[in-house]
Formats: C-alpha cells, structure tokens, sequence
DNA sequence: TTTGGTAGTGTAAACGTTTACATTGGCGCG
DNA sequence: CGCGCCAATGTAAACGTTTACACTACCAAA
C-alpha cells in the first residue's frame, strides 16, 4: 500500500504539499497540483483512513443503534440514513441491540469513545451509558428517529403520531361512522399513547365522546388484532369501524371479522396504520398512513450531520408530514 | 480523553507496561497488573481505536455490501451477520448499493484501502473493483452469501436451492400430484435456474417428465404471480398444483385462484418459498420452504473471520438445510 | 536601498497506540 | 565468585497522516 511519502517521493515535492494538493488544492500552485495529482494516479495512492482519522480525530462515520434490524419499518429507516451518510461521505456503522439494554450500552460506550461522530437511536430509548454524554455541556452528537420518548430534550425525527391517527380517524368519521373502535398498541411504547389521543380528538372534534369500551388493548400483532375484534364483535352494540393503531393487528381484524362472516367493508370498516408492504395485498386492500421511513432517516442524519458539523445544540424536533393512502378497507356506512 | 500515558502516570508504570496488561496480562506481575488495571478504572480510559487500528492495521471492522436493506431476507441475514460479529468484538459497517454497479464499486473500493477487514456480499454479483483483490495471491477476505454466482471460486454461504426446491415439489408430489406448474423468478437471477433445476429433478425422480408449458416466466411480484396464475388456469388441462419460486408470487397465485370461483388447496394446491411472515397468514396459511437467514448470517461472517485470522484461502462453500414447513395450502388429491 | 507583505513550499511535531529491543536485577549453578 | 538466563519493565521507533510554523523568493512601497 502506497503511502503519502511515496507520493511526495514520486513528484518532487514534500508531503505537506501533497496533503494540501489533497485538501486545500487553492493553497497550491496550478503547475506543482498537476504533478502531484499525476503522481497520485500514478502510484495508485489511497490515503490511510486510520492515520487520517487519529490525526484530525474524526472517524466521519455514525453509529445507529437499532432494537430489531428486521423490523421493515426500521430497515427502511436506515436505508434512508446510510442514502444521506454516503452522500455526505460518512460510513454507517451498525448496532442492533435485540432490545437489550446491556447490548445498548455496549454500543454506546464504543460510540462515545471516539469511534463515530455521532449517533443515531431508533428505539423506545436512550441507551443509559449515553445519557451523561447528550446531557453535558457540549453534547454528543445524538438524534432519536421514529419513538418519541422526549422530544424536548433531544433532537427527534419522526412523524407527528396524534395528528396522524386523527387523520385517520376523521377519514372513518367523514364517511358516517359514528360507533369506531380503536385497537391500542402496547402500553410500553409512547407511540401508543399518542395514537390512542389522536383518536380521541378526532372523536371529540366530531362532537362525540370517546367510549372506553371501544378502546381495546393490542400489542401489535396479528393475533392481537384477531382478539381485540371477537372482542369488539360481541359487544351489545358494536362498532361499524375499527381504527388500528398498527397494519398487522388490522390485518387480524379483517380476518376475524371475516370469519364471523361478515364483510370488509360493507358490514365493518377498518383501517390500518404503517402502510407495510402486505397492506396492498390483503383483501380487501387495506386503508391506512403511511409513514415516509426512508425519509425519516434521511432527515434523522441530516440534523446529526448538523450537530457534527455546527457543534450547534439543535434541540430541534422535526415532524414529517404521512400520508393517508386510501384503499378499499373503509366505505360509507 | 484520558489516553495511554495518563494511565502509566497514573499508576507510576510506562505506557509499554500498560499496553501489556491490556493485551498480554500474563506477561507482567500480579503486582503491577492490579495497579494498573485500577489506574485504568480510575482515569476511566478508553483505548483510542484509532490508533489502535493505525499501529496495527486491523481495523476490526468488517462490510456488509446489500442491494437493498429493505428486503426482510437480507435484513435477517444482517443480523445474524451483526450478531457474530459483536461477539467477536467486530464492526458491521453498512454498505447498501441499491443494486447500483457503480455505488457497490465505490463500497468495494473503500473496503479494500485498508478500512475494513473484509466484506461479505450478500448481492448478486462480484464488485468489479473487488475482483483484482479477492483474486489476487493473498487474496482479500471475502464471502458471499445468499446467492451463488461462483461458489467454486469464491467461499459462498447459502442454502441448496436445487435440492431445497426439489424436496417441496416432492413433498407435492407425495401428495399425489400429477401435473404440477412452476412459476419461476427473473431469469437474470442465479437463484431461478437451481430451482427450476430442482423442480425438473424432483418430477424426473418421480418418473414424470416436466412439461415445459408448466414452466411460467415470474419476477417475484405478486402481480406475477397473479399473471402467471391466469394463464395456468386457462390452460387445457390446468395444474392440480403450483410451486411458486417464492412465496410472494404463490399469494399472487392464491388471490387469482380464488378469484376464479376455485379454492386453495381444495381445488388446487399452492406451494411457497422463502417462508416470509406473511406466509403464516395468508388464507390459507401457505406450505413453504424457510431458508434460515439469520443463520446464513451467522455463518458467513465465521467464515469471514476464519479468512481474516487464519489468513487460510477457505475456498469452502456451506450449504445451510432448509426446513419444509408444512401449513394448510398443500392437500393429497 | 530597506522594509514588509505575500504566495508557495518545506520541516517537523503531534495524534495514541504497539512492540522490538534494551535494560535491570535476581537467581541457580558450576 | 562469575557466568548466563530469565522475568519484568522501560525506551523509543514506528504506523500515515495533518498542520503550525519556518523559510524562501519575489515584489511593492517608502
């Protein structure tokens, strides 16, 4: 491997002209760039990123610290922050924790030791090792994607989950319904929470008052939406529409509703949240809010490229628009 | 950042005495080892990997080239991969190309100037700026997985398609079908050719002979499979059976049956591959063949690191068993 | 002619490690 | 006692950069 010395050797010059010609090619003259650059070429020289790095102390990669790399969800996420990073010129290291803490903290303790620049965490929350390090005087350039577990605290991407279960939720009420159900996620997950209140808004907004009865509990999965609507089914009265907090319990829904023979959406109509890639194929296609992932990412790495770059504490929360995407799953009561 | 010096101040040694403890604790004195390790805990030192890496050249790092991160198998596979990698104190470092040649170049590149240790390929085909080095006398470390361009130059980890793809058509077979379709996927993947193969060998091994007019072109979409459905049952005399080439084709394939006014399997029988996590809920659930990605993963990046430490050219190729899983789409005629 | 400024280049220190080699002192053995 | 060996430790070079500082020409202004 060819290193700058020989560069320098090979063109005449020192190797601080060389590493100019590199960085600051103004500082040079026209005619010793060229031969340098030739020299370059010529001897096939790649600079030494681990020397480059010790010297200027920037690794120009980030870290993301990821609960389940196999969530779809937040796989497209960090598709859309490596997109961002390799444009910018920065490597994207990958921490998947499996949801444990201690692996977490793992991760952090190697990122905060000089090892990437910056860091970005897509789970439920901040890693304990890492807490010292955003909260002094100048931060660690952090920035939470997807879960907004305190936005006002730390830099946050994410869409804004209230406004958009409202959303949602208007869209089954603009369509007559009076007597919706909602289908809860987990109670461990602050997205949960602002769903069931975007729900709850929309409902008032329309002049009704939330039953709690019609607020069941899910954990996401499938199974679950299955439960919660046999449930829904036996209720004395029970609702023309059910708004899931997640595409997969909907799914279940469906299925469930299905099975007691009833029909999608002429006796109940259901709509969905996520737009995973199934919700186009389930029968009928399924009517939910997308969530722009890819983007999310790109805009989570670009505040934490910021952060690097302006030292600048951006507190800043950044909410990205969804998108309802209107199938076949909810009609006209 | 307290670095190695502060610590041998600290505790009254050189930095050289320090180093040992850290690398070689066996050669220095209980004595000195203990001071030394509370200096350590007490300065709070954190190695500098750059210069670690600098004085060394490993890196500790190794790259995952993708096409796209998005697609669940390969996101599994990544994972697994990670998992290996952090128990043996290894980086992943994300290189996603889009399936652009040209960005995947870019990746190849960065990998070989030293960055890396090695880099494992879970696309399609060879980065042609990795070529000269993995072909070289000592050759880059290096391994594909998942698909098998070249498995006899190059180590590769992946399933048997051919005979993974046989056993399901046997299994199709046992169940007293005579006249069995298969929909295969796009012709420019290596992937396709083995299962064709494998489809082919399970009929010839029953003593049938394939007819190629039940070999219908795919690309993995649903929608191919939908198209390539419609045509079988047009046929003059339609399959009893479909093998799909994967699973999301066999849902397209279920859809258009039922829509026909014929049922799955009652009418006819569908057969999946891949095992996504959707198989599980379709109606019915579909009979499959699950590749076990995480573990593909797994040991791909073993592999790796033999090929990185023993610095042996494993040439080998690890064929990983599939499991057939039986669901409700399959039915003895 | 002197002075001072500037553009271009070189010299060498520094980044934080690892490790070959040198040094020290203790001990066994003839 | 003198020799050699060994274990434990220290010294300093090296890894390949970047960059502060020094230096050299050259030129303009006084």
């Amino acid at each position: 491997m060819t290193n700058i010395r020989d560069v320098a050797h090979a063109a005449g010059v020192s190797v601080a002209t060389v590493s100019r010609v590199l960085h600051t090619p103004e500082k040079v003259s026209e005619q010793v760039r060229e031969t340098v650059l030739k020299a370059v070429k010529d001897t096939n020289y790649q600079p030494n990123m681990m020397a480059r790095r010790l010297r200027t102390k920037k690794a120009h990669a980030v870290m993301v610290i990821v609960s389940h790399l196999t969530n779809p969800f937040y796989a497209t996420v960090i598709s859309g922050i490596q997109s961002v990073a390799q444009q910018r010129g920065y490597t994207v290291l990958l921490g998947e924790s499996g949801g444990d803490p201690e692996v977490e903290d793992q991760y952090a303790a190697f990122a905060s030791s000089k090892q990437v620049d910056g860091v970005i965490q897509l789970g439920e929350r901040l890693p304990s090792s890492l807490k010292p390090l955003v909260e002094r005087e100048h931060p660690f350039p952090f920035v939470n994607a997807c879960e907004f577990w305190d936005p006002t605290t730390y830099p946050t991407v994410g869409i804004d989950n209230r406004k958009s279960f409202a959303d949602v939720t208007r869209y089954v009420l603009d369509h007559g319904h009076r007597i919706i159900a909602h289908i809860k996620g987990p109670d461990d997950n602050p997205v949960t929470h602002h769903r069931v209140e975007g729900y709850k808004e929309a409902l008032i907004n329309a002049g009704l008052t939330p039953d709690p009865d019609l607020i069941v509990d899910g954990d996401f999965s499938i199974e679950a939406g299955s439960r919660a609507a046999a449930h829904l089914l036996s209720l004395a009265s029970p609702p023309t529409a059910i708004v899931s907090a997640n595409d997969e319990m909907a799914i279940g829904v469906i299925r469930t509703i299905k099975e007691s023979g009833q029909s999608v959406p002429s006796d109940i109509s259901v709509a969905g949240f996520d737009d995973i890639h199934f919700a186009k194929y389930t029968d009928p296609p399924l009517t939910t809010v997308s969530q722009p992932a890819a983007d999310i990412g790109g805009q989570a790495a670009a505040l934490l490229f910021d952060a690097i770059d302006n030292k600048l504490i951006s507190n800043r929360t950044i909410r990205i628009p969804t998108n309802l995407v209107v199938r076949d799953s909810v009609k006209a009561i």
